[in-house]
DNA sequence: ACATACCTGACTAAAATGGTCAAGTTTAGA
DNA sequence: TCTAAACTTGACCATTTTAGTCAGGTATGT
């Protein structure tokens, strides 16, 4: 079980740019540099948030991106949500009564990995941008 | 966030040996086809829980595998380890002061990784191979 | 005008996944 | 003793996913 690289990166570049738009958007060049991640990577991750209505944008000079919703109401479901980052315990669809790979029932072990899926979504759903920003905020001067 | 089936597999395939290993030693044909994985596939993934003393094997026509320990004592925890399916939230050592990609320091949402792993680690720790069978356990007559 | 920064889609190298295949060795039972 | 069942080992491979890159755009403040 990983976590993808796009899924921590669009958390840490959400919580990067809440840190700092207070004022201005932020461009991404700015977090690219500040985060270290590729900036055409997270283009395409920002492009999701967008889709989503977890940034807005603002084009041209000086533009860049801004929270579209209180840090508060951004939970990690949310961002992991926007970016297809989906936890998966199981390769069978939810609502169809057939097994893994067509087979006729459920597993065995099957409520196991209901129970993991939750377990883990659980995690995403308490968590928000709020929580990972206290005792961290950066003041623009 | 994905399970890989190496790790569904191995869980399914343990708790069917628990199921039927009243008096005689399962053997992976039985599993492969009550349980519907590959035969080849299955004997990987048995080479690695017999190494890590889960299971034992016994050779030769009515051969086949039991149980190493008490169902009890089978955590999910020792299961994934012994197929190496590991949690996996960060790409950065976790003795090491440096972040993902050799970068100077750790990322500003690295303990929130931490969390997360901890987060479902802790499940794996509490779930047994006995409280997979509960109100499941078949008699061989 | 022009630089900055968002926007879009195609493309791709490398890794992981989910197996298969081949060639054994061991042992119970006929 | 012969044979078939079942474990053992290691190599191999097709497909998918990941983690990007690249090449173009378009919008806009100065
Ligand atoms: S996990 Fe798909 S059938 Fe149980
Ligand atoms: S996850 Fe590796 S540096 Fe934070």
């Amino acid at each position: 079980m990983k976590l993808t690289s796009k899924g921590r990166y669009a958390v840490m570049a959400l919580v990067d740019l809440a840190r700092f738009d207070n004022i201005n958007p932020v461009s991404l060049r700015d977090i690219s540099l500040r985060q270290g991640i590729s900036l055409d990577y997270l283009e395409q991750i920002f492009s999701k948030l967008k889709k989503n209505e977890i940034v807005k944008s603002i084009r041209g000079t000086q533009g860049g991106y801004v929270l579209n919703k209180n840090p508060n109401d951004i939970k990690l479901t949310n961002i992991f949500h926007a970016v297809d980052e989906k936890v998966k315990t199981v390769q069978c669809k939810k609502d169809s009564k057939k097994g893994c790979n067509g087979k006729a029932t459920k597993c065995i072990t099957h409520n196991l990995w209901d129970e993991l899926e939750i377990h883990i979504n659980t995690f995403f759903e308490n968590k928000s941008l709020k929580d990972l920003l206290n005792n961290n905020k950066e003041t623009r001067v």
